[in-house]
DNA sequence: CAACATCCTTTCCAAATGGAAAGTTTTTGT
DNA sequence: ACAAAAACTTTCCATTTGGAAAGGATGTTG
């Protein structure tokens, strides 16, 4: 989506518009000016993920166990290698001050709730070493997220694709080696690195 | 700085030239168009990094062993919550493939080209896990980095302002508990947390 | 001091962009 | 089938923005 890729002053309603095949005045039609665009962009952005998320929470596991948490990594990194668009909005709009910004923090602070009893559980029984709660939050989510935010910096540096199978994958087995200290069960053959990087091993 | 702010697209000349105090021909004449006054932007940045960099290094710490890393963590830290256009910046930038992109991949390779050995260095003697190498490297600068880029949003949604001391020191903490999965030493009182997620602690 | 280069300002332009207004087609309810 | 409402298009406008051009001020050097 453009305002994921440009930010909110760089994206502009024609380019949208043509992009889907109308006029931008359709849009406005619809849509109020951009600012009413973009909300529901947002308010569409957290519905699908509300949606996925208690969907596959319904389906399954218990993050307060090792073996849950794992779970709910496997799902979050997938969910963030296949919609980067959506951690890439909410960092463009955490750039500056504003009243979006103010917007889009109501939403997340539903999703941080629904989570901080999880995280303090996680806690409690020993699973992660206990910390500032705020940091554990980012620290979580943005291992999660960034890898895949930054894709095109990666294709570009590494020459790998983070949103294939194996690249998603790897990173899941490093998060939880990270996270919990434990290395990946079956041996995982990585994702080749390129020749400056093999280089810089050498010495 | 405007680009960080508002990305490339969304910052214009002219803004930039009146908070600086000039027209924006003379920011024309000095540094050529649009692009070439980003470059000028992140050569600087690149520069001063640089800078803090080896500086800080000679003046210290070995990366391969625990303490050397919890000092460079402790650096790093400081310097991404004191400079977090910096990373704005280049996460701005790896929303879209663009000849912009490719610039800051240059200085990129040649940062990480020295931390690779250093990074493998510290899983070869255990003191992280085993885990693929681009994980690894994002996993540890978007920890030290993202909470600060992001500082306006936990502002809003935790009362916290991220820039303080306190919250730092808090974080570097939690980045090194979460590393290396030691607690904090001297039990530091973290930052108060706002009514909604004390209460959702009870439930 | 005169010629010249550097630095900076003023003025202008064309394209892009958000938005308004008015008109046309399609749908819907009766 | 017909009137009203909803959906959509065309046209236009004011502002913003990157950039070009020309002129003026301020050194600088022989």
């Amino acid at each position: 989506m453009a305002f994921a890729r440009h930010g909110f002053e760089g994206a502009n309603i024609r380019d949208i518009a043509t992009e889907v095949g109308v006029t931008h005045t359709l849009i406005r039609y619809h849509f109020g000016n951009k600012s009413d665009l973009w909300k529901a962009v947002i308010d569409d952005m957290y519905a699908r993920l509300n949606a996925a998320m208690s969907k596959d929470q319904a389906g399954g596991f218990d993050l307060r166990t090792k073996e849950g948490l794992r779970a709910w990594l496997r799902f979050y990194i997938g969910y963030c290698a296949k919609n980067p668009e959506q951690a890439r909005i909410m960092i463009n709009e955490s750039m500056v001050r504003s009243e979006r910004l103010d917007y889009m923090v109501g939403h997340i602070r539903r999703s941080h709730r629904a989570l901080i009893p999880v995280f303090r559980h996680l806690m409690k029984d020993g699973v992660v070493p206990d910390m500032w709660l705020v940091s554990f939050f980012y620290i979580i989510s943005t291992m999660c997220q960034m890898p895949f935010v930054l894709s095109t910096t990666i294709e570009r540096l590494y020459g790998v694709d983070m949103t294939s199978e194996p690249a998603i994958e790897a990173h899941y087995e490093a998060v939880v080696a990270f996270m919990l200290g434990e290395p990946p069960r079956h041996q995982l053959q990585w994702p080749a690195l390129p020749d400056w990087a093999k280089q810089a091993q050498a010495s």
